[in-house]
DNA sequence: TGTCTATATGCGTATATTGCGATATGCACA
DNA sequence: TGTGCATATCGCAATATACGCATATAGACA
């Protein structure tokens, strides 16, 4: 189980994956063609993050009017990383704080 | 904030340190040498992870009795796993489900 | 102060992962 | 069936990180 835990937070241990699921979350379901510019990156390296992350689940896609559309599965990843943002803020505070 | 929440998860990717805090959950505050002979590895690797782990906040250490103690920063870390977790298990059982 | 134990750090090696370019595959449509 | 576009995969170079060994540092105590 340790395997699977560790797998899934490195899944989400990379910035540009964030960066990924962040555009999804504000700018809605993306094919890897929009992705790819709105992250200014190569076209393989968006689909390869993308299916990293559609295997661990936390991403699916689905063909709608002949375009691939990658989409949140869940709302998992909210009650995960809220309150890891959480702690970073109070850690940030606490250090402001003691400045 | 991106780099900063994948920083986190990077630091929660690897199975070493997850075992650490699980031994650290399960049988209590302990000492480098105490987790090196736990886990069967290096005291130098021991030492570096729990270091890495003390900067992310998730663990502190003090001084108790002359001995270096490290245990848990407080509870988020439990607020942060048990959605993977959660998470993980409901997709094993659609998995096998789907066997 | 000197010694002993515990912890931290420097260094080299092995391995994994990223990003890019090139290519292959899949799918819609003429 | 053949063409064109979108996505997936392969190969490679660069980078990061873990591990173990050796060594440095820190704290307790005679």
């Amino acid at each position: 189980m340790t395997e699977e835990v560790a797998g899934y937070f490195k899944m989400l241990s990379e910035p540009v994956r964030l960066h990924m699921l962040g555009s999804i979350c504000s700018e809605g379901a993306a094919t890897i063609g929009e992705l790819t510019e709105r992250l200014g990156l190569c076209q393989s390296v968006v689909s390869r993050h993308m299916k990293l992350m559609t295997e661990h689940g936390v991403v699916c896609k689905k063909i709608e009017n002949g375009r691939t559309l990658y989409y949140f599965a869940d709302d998992c990843l909210c009650s995960i990383c809220a309150p890891v943002v959480e702690k970073i803020r109070a850690r940030a505070a606490e250090q402001s704080r003691l400045l």
